[in-house]
DNA sequence: CTAAAGTCTGTAGTCAGGTACGGAGTCAAG
DNA sequence: CTTGACTCCGTACCTGACTACAGACTTTAG
């Protein structure tokens, strides 16, 4: 059985000991008790945890959430998982719209400073300050459905 | 001259009082000398700054970006805003990527999730857990893209 | 005239997810 | 046996955009 201190631990699940730390303090990953003298060991399992925890992370999941997921069992939550699954699914599609709005409207915003005379106002400053008088009227046509 | 105090030209642009000052104190918007007695009171250039701030926002700049948005001149300044609205459109092009490979990656392992025998584990979790023995690699492809 | 509502200033707290640091103790190599 | 690296623990700091609050003062409605 291999056993590490902090340090180990940390680089073996590629985050830093004070990461680790974090994760115990907002509960993700148990203490250890000190098996001899005051430093604390940690096995394989911790690591797995660790991985576990940074996995979720990169498919959008908070630490709240996650520390959630920990707590089911692959055989009997299968239902939990799922939704909690697809409840962040949604959030990721609300988020991918919010920015296509934005990337619409700013695009449409810079082609047409791409393609204005350069005696005119600078289209995007000119519709930040002004949206009322809008000749193209792309900016507030996407904003407002957002 | 429309004239007001910091409540009213907050409800005129549509932000809270604190917001106000808070940008005040960014220096997003000046802070006017009182008239007289101790009370500031604001015009309707105000309120147009803090729409433009708003909007600013709308579109993903940041508070300090949109400073320097503020210090441009629609006349003299379009290269300069047409480089800021194209970075942010290049950060907003790389948010989607990362948003997308979550969500394919997320997907993928909800749909299977729902395609499996019931006996066998929940592939959300088990894969969360562990990756490496991984039948459906769709996790991996994703992720590692990204 | 009085009471309520609004304003002023300064400071501090919120959220998320860490990161940094100080001081004390401990462990392994030379 | 000492030096340097590491660990422990608690607390404070960071970003970004607010939000809250205390206590004094001012303005406005009735």
């Amino acid at each position: 059985m291999t056993s590490m201190t902090i340090g180990r631990l940390a680089a073996a699940a590629g985050v830093g000991v004070e990461t680790v730390r974090y994760y115990q303090r907002r509960g993700l990953l148990a203490v250890p008790m000190p098996t001899h003298g005051q430093v604390r060991h940690y096995g394989e399992n911790a690591v797995a945890r660790l991985r576990f925890i940074r996995r979720a992370q990169q498919l959008g999941f908070s630490l709240d959430e996650i520390a959630d997921l920990l707590g089911l069992d692959e055989h009997t939550d299968r239902n939990a998982a799922r939704a909690l699954a697809k409840e962040k699914l949604a959030q990721i599609d609300e988020r991918m719209a919010q920015l296509d709005a934005m990337r619409s409207a700013l695009s449409e915003l810079v082609s047409c400073c791409e393609h204005t005379s350069a005696a005119q106002p600078c289209p995007i400053l000119h519709t930040l300050a002004h949206p009322d008088e809008d000749q193209n009227a792309a900016y507030s046509k996407s904003i407002a459905a957002g």
